[in-house]
DNA sequence: TGTCTTTCTTGACATTTATCAAGACCAATC
DNA sequence: GATTGGTCTTGATAAATGTCAAGAAAGACA
């Protein structure tokens, strides 16, 4: 679906829809008036990305925050001419850089669209400037990363307990739309084994799929 | 060395070093000015664990903040009767159970003293009315955490991209003193493999130790 | 539709890591 | 100074996972 789809009317519906969405995430996220929700909202523009184009690449400075409306984001890493994916972003979430984000350091990861993207933008003078006007922006803000660290804790524990047929497991149970709509390979990287590994763990007979 | 030393002038000098040493971190963090990092610092209190005692046990609401002055924590889940290292804390950091404080959830990790360690903590109570002494206050926990996460993001990747023996020597090169310090057991769950398997690579000639 | 490219699967084999069990070491204690 | 409990090491073996190479399948595109 080509992006020139994106204009007029159609442009118009979907920011509302997107709009709509974004929100809904926010106040899933932060128990806080309506009000307040469209405010931090409005902050955030459409914009798309077509398959292939790059969000942010390491060693750049990443400059925005943006709240996934729909398809994919690969954030992935070259190493020794290898590429290591760490994630994949689905519908419903932010992605960013966020040491580069909000240290202005170089950014570590490449992300990357994996499909044509629609997305909600903000970028790093809005940024800076929630805070101004919505007071409790960098409690909330606090409280999201909070969140994300806390994710990123289960992560970990999955390395340090599980097997590679356990983590494929989870993600499965957790997420098997995936399998049908990224390349295999990149959601092995993402488990943290190989392509065939992953390809012989899901021929087993006692192991779900499709 | 048993606890009773921690009174009368021995107290007194503690509470004026671990202060600095607080303040100091708190500084390297955060670049605000002195009267400030008084401020925060001076809502922690002095306090010792003995080894063995816990500071955080899974189910338990944890509902503080610690600086780590002295001595070592380790966190820790235990699965299946098999115990699982998330992570050893060592002087210079803090701990906490960061979800549970945040969000008053079950506390997801056990945190123990695996020596007679001294902290400086905060409560819930005070940890919540920061923000109304100094009102930067979230932002700079929100930089805090997010430091965090990066930290986290790491050692994902980690796991994803390097070999058991590559994970022991990037930890050896960061912290040798751990390894003198705490059972390679510990060492070996937090770095992913069993204690057998982190013997057999200290023990290669190829590999540095002690 | 056919061609080209990428991705997935499979097999044979190598390597890494885990498991189990026994003994060595070390430090605390009576 | 023997005993005990905990930890570390070592060996034998098994299981999990990686590597390389080839062919099959699936998608992309003209």
């Amino acid at each position: 679906m080509g992006r020139e789809k994106w204009s007029g009317k159609y442009r118009k519906e979907f920011q509302i829809c997107i709009m709509t969405a974004l929100e809904q995430n926010i106040n899933t996220h932060f128990g806080i008036p309506k009000d307040d929700i469209s405010k931090i909202a409005s902050f955030f523009k459409p914009e798309t990305y077509a398959k292939g184009d790059y969000f942010s690449k390491t060693g750049g400075v990443c400059n925005k925050l943006s709240f996934v409306q729909n398809g994919l984001f690969r954030i992935f890493v070259v190493d020794d001419k290898k590429e290591v994916t760490q994630w994949i972003s689905t519908p419903g979430y932010f992605i960013t850089d966020l040491s580069s984000l909000m240290f202005q350091t170089p950014a570590r990861w490449n992300i990357q669209a994996l499909t044509d993207c629609d997305v909600y933008t903000i970028d790093r003078d809005n940024y800076n400037n929630i805070g101004r006007v919505l007071p409790q922006w960098h409690e909330l803000e606090k409280r999201f990363i909070a969140k994300c660290f806390t994710i990123l804790e289960d992560r970990v524990y999955t390395f340090l307990s599980m097997t590679a047929e356990e983590r494929y497991n989870m993600l499965y149970e957790y997420n098997r739309e995936l399998f049908q709509q990224v390349p295999q390979q990149y959601i092995a990287s993402m488990l943290g084994m190989t392509p065939e590994t992953l390809s012989r763990i899901r021929k087993k007979p006692t192991v779900p799929r499709d």
